[in-house]
DNA sequence: CGACGATACTTTACATGTAAACTACAAGCA
DNA sequence: TGCTTGTAGTTTACATGTAAAGTATCGTCG
């Protein structure tokens, strides 16, 4: 790149870069996203982070440990603890302490949170297909390549 | 779409549609871009959403009432009230009651937080180039361009 | 068997986003 | 002039993300 002479630039486009505009469309285009999720989980008194944890438990079928999810959600621990204390208050999880690694506490869906997931999956799919209605099928399909691409050169 | 068909489906794919994945995509890649970002930041102190208040207050040059910022980003005002809040507190700006309208208050930045800023433009501008190294020029604009057109479908 | 390092969480402190209710001030209108 | 409506911000309550420190276990090495 070219640093000094950028610093040399008074003027400024309304981008200071290509990827610096992809950046912010990126991170704008997944604010809305998330907004109207939520807004529709909201209906339902679910929160997004709530509806994720769920999703990962009905998906794997069996109980998984907290930091299991935690992994999966790409989240740190504190939150997850806080998490799964609101959906035990709710009834939708339920929290065992393992027997043979005492540590370890695994967490299961509960049949009610199932049904409300089911409940819930055709007007999420709808949802996702409205949202991005606009986008072309390769469209799509490019998008998500570019963003991989991204992905992984954004190493940890 | 098929929403009857999907609900007899028992076994998914990974993702229930591409919808789906392209929106997981892209809230996966944000949440990847502003940890980074919000990294670099924090070794100056400074938060993702306090930097963006100050860009717009520098891009600016004058003094803007708080709404107006809070517009800018996209965000309710009672954010705004409490990062206008730190940032006083830090010094990065000053507020202060219109005389025409005394609902208003103008907040603008200081002469430290315009150093700061500096201080920071090259670091950020390295790392947005760094971040999307992986993806070239032509992939950065269509991947602009598909946004773009996301998010003109996502109306309010 | 007992100390030590690692692991699974939990707790606390802080910044932020959202919704809802409230205050202060302005503006238009009867 | 006085009332009603709208606007700019603030406050409060709640859920979440992050960092840092603390607790309970596990496993292992001496």
């Amino acid at each position: 790149m070219a640093p000094a002479l950028q610093n040399e630039l008074k003027k400024r486009n309304p981008f200071d870069s290509a990827e610096q505009e992809a950046t912010l469309a990126v991170m704008r285009t997944s604010d809305l996203l998330e907004n109207r999720i939520a807004r529709l989980l909201r209906e339902h008194n679910l929160t997004l982070t709530q509806y994720n944890v769920l999703r990962i438990l009905r998906g794997e079928g069996k109980p998984l440990p907290c930091l299991e999810v935690a992994n999966r959600m790409i989240q740190v621990a504190p939150a997850i603890t806080r998490v799964v204390d609101q959906l035990l208050k709710a009834k939708l999880i339920t929290k065992t302490q393992s027997a043979e690694d005492r540590r370890v506490f695994e967490i299961e869906i509960t049949a009610a949170a199932k049904r409300l997931l089911k409940q819930l999956d055709a007007p999420v799919l709808n949802l996702h297909a409205s949202l991005l209605s606009n986008v072309s099928e390769t469209d799509l399909k490019t998008l998500v390549r570019i963003l991989e691409k991204a992905r992984a050169g954004i190493s940890e």
